[in-house]
RNA sequence: GGGCGGUUAGCUCAGCGGUAGAGCGUCUCGUUUACACCGAGAGGGCCGGCGGUUCGAAUCCGUCACCGCCCA
């Protein structure tokens, strides 16, 4: 729990301590019920859905850099007042936990074909239940603040629901329906996948140059050359262009397939690329996309050669099988039945060889398709499957992007989303797996199908149908994952059941997400979305870029490179690993990131634990009843002035996404405003002796101005403020979550106190640059003398003569009358020439080198902009006040450039 | 082959028409009573190359090179 208000009073540890933190706070906003939304409040809302991560899952670095950039938006817009829904719940993922199921099964020596699919079932769901709790856990401890009451997951009883709902709606409109044709077969996992789940990687092989005879012309062949011999037994033509030279001529005319003896056709079309290989092809199209095309348009038979374990199957082409005297061997060809592809490969090659039928092998790079999960090669396979028609559903999310109804940030990903969208293929949505949303279909006897919720209403279906009840059997697939994930902005708000929080909650206000997910998901939800509840899913898509090693490396277990986030939320705490995502969270940028940058940025926590500790030791206690209107120092004016700044820029960033700007725009504020400056020039007002009247004032601003540091970083780094807030007592324990983001206040008189402020720091902070050049040791101080001061100058060393003393080393500050002592340093503002009498303590070799450095440097830009000045274009073309600026310049260039030459003169 | 992103201080990156910036690291100095996970100061850059537009280019346009992704 909080910290209760017993403890608000304590003294402050000199370190801030997450791990012993951290855990209570989280418990105290969540059993408060901090991150709850308000179905009934009149507050505008604000969602965001999660991206449900895997059950099978543990958290890894780019759920840290996801969640941390959610959670940021959401506690910021929380705190600014809206109604906020942050959608938990998990994602079933089909293949992967029935992987990750099986994989247990093998251990115990297990088959799921064995067990059957009811009790795999069970087995995945217990299992389920057991580990699937640990990401939701882990999310936690990363502080995100999600509504957990209204935890989702994709196979509960609701979100099936919206999936037959949606299925059979989709079925109806004729937008889903089952067909034959290739798809992308995993032999290992043995399903179908869809071509998102396709990866083409780059494989060294060969591409074999085949001699197939011409039929009826002994002695005569036609050279084809492929990378994948082995289907030849599947072949039904050879294809030349038909402006091939030499090939051209041969179409009309038949070639006998070697090994199977079949007479197959010479075909003429443009797919044959005369400049590839020979020029001439042989086509597969039961085992090749582009091959079935051409068989498609030349009425082919597809006969199948390979089974669904990639395995030769010689089924097909049993009754084809001839013997052809030095050509074709059906005794051999029997031997391959059951082989392995790429045995197949070889015992097929050596044979062709034999025959004196391998022209030549050339070695070849080629693109290869791998299934993403199982990582084998894919084997096209002609089945029947379920599909979605994707294209019919992808014009309306297309013009709502056009459009500009959601908009994606940074902008250019939209360039991706549309060429991916204009060009979309049927999706492929049924899957040969267990594990998942079952296909909401039934077949008769016959083969008819019905499609209905459930198996009542399907039984209904067929009484139609038949005229009477037949026994139907459900389909055995289910659906591909990303299915259920299309429908999420929905299903988790209680549709296709009409609840006040599907009319308040959707569509959505943003969508958080890595950019390699946008086809498999983003589009997708739009698509659906659309579609369904006739309006976009989200308004705002914020893609952000990956995590990386702090090499750039990608992560991955094979190279060795992971890190674990929650090894870094033990080692620094949450808020260090969260500021660091936060800070370095470019847009458009992948993010390099490792533990020495958040044990970087953990010095930022500890920083701001310290200065609070510093405010509490100085008696700095939150007064609801200060009015910082009423403030007359102009200490506290000036910082008044400059914490508006930063909630201005820090709003500003997150308004657009850019939460590296928003870190900054804290971390300079906290540390070279608040700590450089304020609470180092504050500690004379503070010292014993000092007028009460400003003390207090001075106490007043501090502990106002760190209540706002601590509502403006709680977003990025939730628990150290919330803990500093409730230690404080500037609220209720756990009410920081809860507390009012930040506005400008106004400030009187602000310009002056800047002013002040401003060349009070400029002139330490050159007595110190000066004094550290001329090596002055830190014990040693010295008068600084002021020559040709204007009165203002003077008024305000003396209202901050204490400071300037403690921060520039100064014994004593005062105007300089007469001449200037010698072997002094001098250094030159604005128009005074500050004097620091150091006789004997300097070189005066050193001092006047540093002195004409200074000079020449001046004396460099005043000639670069004296030649501007003189070019008569740019005096007559460029806007006035960048010509007045710059005139401006040059004077003042010129007259410090006269000072410290007097300066150096000085010195003989 | 097509497309996108990148190339700025030793490192990580901002800046995207008007005097080159930050953080970290480096060097020097420091027992200033919040913080050494600190303070002060300093050094460090032909803003990838070459053209062009402009009074003015790190910034806009063209082109090339290299790096990284995506698609075929």
């Amino acid at each position: 729990m909080c910290a209760g208000p017993r403890e608000t009073m304590m003294t402050l540890d000199s370190r801030f301590a997450p791990a012993e933190i951290e855990p209570r706070l989280y418990e105290g906003w969540e059993t408060a019920g901090s991150f709850a939304c308000d179905p009934d409040s009149n507050a505008q809302p604000f969602t965001i859905m999660i991206p449900p991560p895997n059950v099978t899952g543990s958290l890894h670095m780019g759920h840290a850099l996801t969640f941390t950039v959610q959670d940021t938006l959401v506690r910021w817009r929380r705190m600014q007042g809206r109604d906020v829904l942050w959608q938990p719940g998990t994602d079933h993922a089909g293949i992967a936990t029935q992987m990750v199921v099986e994989r247990l099964l093998a251990a115990e020596g297990k088959d799921r074909r064995e067990m059957g699919r009811e009790a795999f079932l069970d087995r995945v769901w217990q299992w389920k239940a057991e580990s699937g709790g640990t990401i939701t856990r882990q999310l936690r401890r990363l502080g995100a603040s999600l509504d957990w009451p209204r935890e989702r997951f994709t196979m509960d009883d609701g979100l099936s629901a919206a999936v037959k709902e949606t299925f059979v709606s989709l079925y109806k409109e004729g937008l889903i329906y089952r067909d034959r044709r290739l798809v992308n077969w995993d032999p290992k996992l043995q399903t179908a996948i869809s071509d998102l789940e396709v990866e083409n990687r780059e494989i060294k092989g060969s591409l074999w140059y085949l001699r197939y005879p011409i039929e009826g012309e002994p002695g005569r062949f036609i050279i084809v050359a492929t990378t994948r011999p082995e289907t030849m037994l599947g072949d039904t033509a050879v294809a030349v262009h038909p402006d091939h030279p030499v090939y051209g001529p041969l179409i009309g005319k038949r070639a006998i397939l070697p090994l199977v003896g079949r007479s197959i056709p010479i075909i003429g079309d443009t797919y044959a690329d005369p400049e590839k290989g020979t020029g001439a092809v042989k086509i597969t199209p039961a085992h090749d996309f582009n091959d079935f095309e051409v068989g498609r348009r030349h009425n082919l038979p597809m006969p199948s050669v390979l089974d669904r374990q990639a395995m030769v199957t010689l089924a097909e082409i049993e009754d084809e099988l001839t013997a052809v005297p030095g050509v074709a061997d059906p005794a051999f060809v029997r031997t391959l039945a059951g082989q392995a592809r790429f045995a197949a490969r070889a015992a097929i090659v050596a044979e062709l060889e034999r025959l004196e039928l391998l022209d030549k092998i050339e070695p070849h790079t080629n693109q290869i398709p791998h299934g993403d999960r199982g990582g084998v090669p894919v084997e096209p396979l002609l089945t029947t499957q379920w599909y979605c028609n994707a294209g019919v559903l992808a014009k309306p999310a297309i013009e709502a992007v056009e459009t500009g109804r959601t908009v994606f940030v940074p902008k250019q990903w939209e360039n991706t989303f549309f060429a991916w969208m204009r060009d979309i293929q049927p999706w492929c949505i049924s899957r040969q797996l267990w594990w998942g949303h079952r296909i909401p279909a039934w077949y008769g006897p016959d083969g008819t199908v019905f499609v209905a919720k459930d198996a009542e209403g399907a039984a209904a279906q067929a009484r139609d149908h038949y005229g009477h009840d037949e026994p139907l059997v459900q389909d055995e697939d289910v659906l591909d994952t990303w299915f259920s994930s299309a429908l999420w902005p929905f299903s988790t708000l209680g549709w296709p059941e009409k609840t006040k929080e599907v009319d308040r909650y959707y569509p959505s206000d943003v969508l958080v997400t890595g950019f390699d997910i946008i086809f498999f998901w983003v589009a997708r939800m739009m698509m659906m979305g659309l579609h369904m509840m006739g309006d976009v899913p989200f308004r705002t898509v914020y893609i952000h870029g990956l995590v990386r090693d702090e090499r750039g490396q990608k992560m991955s277990k094979s190279r060795g490179n992971v890190i674990d986030p929650l090894e870094l939320i033990d080692n620094y705490g949450a808020d260090a690993l969260r500021f660091t995502i936060c800070a370095l969270t470019g847009p458009g940028r992948d993010v390099k990131l490792g533990a020495s940058r958040v044990q970087d940025y953990r010095g930022f926590i500890t920083k701001l634990w310290n200065a609070a500790r510093f405010c509490e030791m100085n008696g700095m206690r939150p007064d609801p009843a200060f009015d910082p209107a009423r403030a007359t120092l102009p200490l506290s004016r000036w910082l008044l002035d400059s914490v508006n700044t930063a909630i201005r820029e820090a709003t500003d960033a997150l308004e657009a996404y850019r939460f590296d700007e928003y870190a900054a725009a804290g971390y300079r504020f906290v540390w070279n405003t608040f700590c450089d400056w304020f609470l180092e020039l504050a500690k004379p007002l503070l010292a014993e002796g000092a007028d009460p009247a400003d003390a207090a004032e001075i106490r007043a601003v501090g502990a106002h101005v760190l209540g706002l540091i601590l509502r403006l970083l709680h977003p990025a780094i939730p628990f150290v403020t919330e803990e500093l807030w409730d230690r404080f007592g500037y609220g209720e324990p756990c009410s920081l979550i809860g507390a009012a983001w930040p506005e400008p206040a106004v400030v009187p008189d602000a310009e002056q106190a800047r002013a002040e402020l401003d060349s009070v720091a400029r002139l330490i902070t050159l007595v110190r640059s000066v004094r550290s050049e001329m090596n002055v040791p830190p014990s040693k101080p010295s008068p600084v003398l002021l020559q040709g001061a204007p009165a203002e100058l003077l008024g305000r060393v003396d209202r901050w003569i204490d400071a300037i003393r403690r921060l520039a080393r100064a014994s004593d500050v005062r105007p300089l009358a007469g001449e200037v002592p010698k072997g002094s340093a001098q250094a030159v503002l604005d128009e005074t020439t500050v004097v620091l009498p150091l006789e004997g303590l300097i070189d005066i070799a050193a001092e006047r080198a540093r002195l004409s450095k200074e000079r020449d440097k001046l004396a460099a830009d005043a000639k670069k902009v004296s030649q501007k000045l003189g070019n008569a274009d740019f005096v007559s073309r460029a806007p006035e006040e960048v010509v007045a600026e710059n005139r401006d310049r040059l004077e003042a260039a010129q007259s410090e450039i006269a000072r410290l030459q007097a300066a150096l003169d000085r010195l003989g």
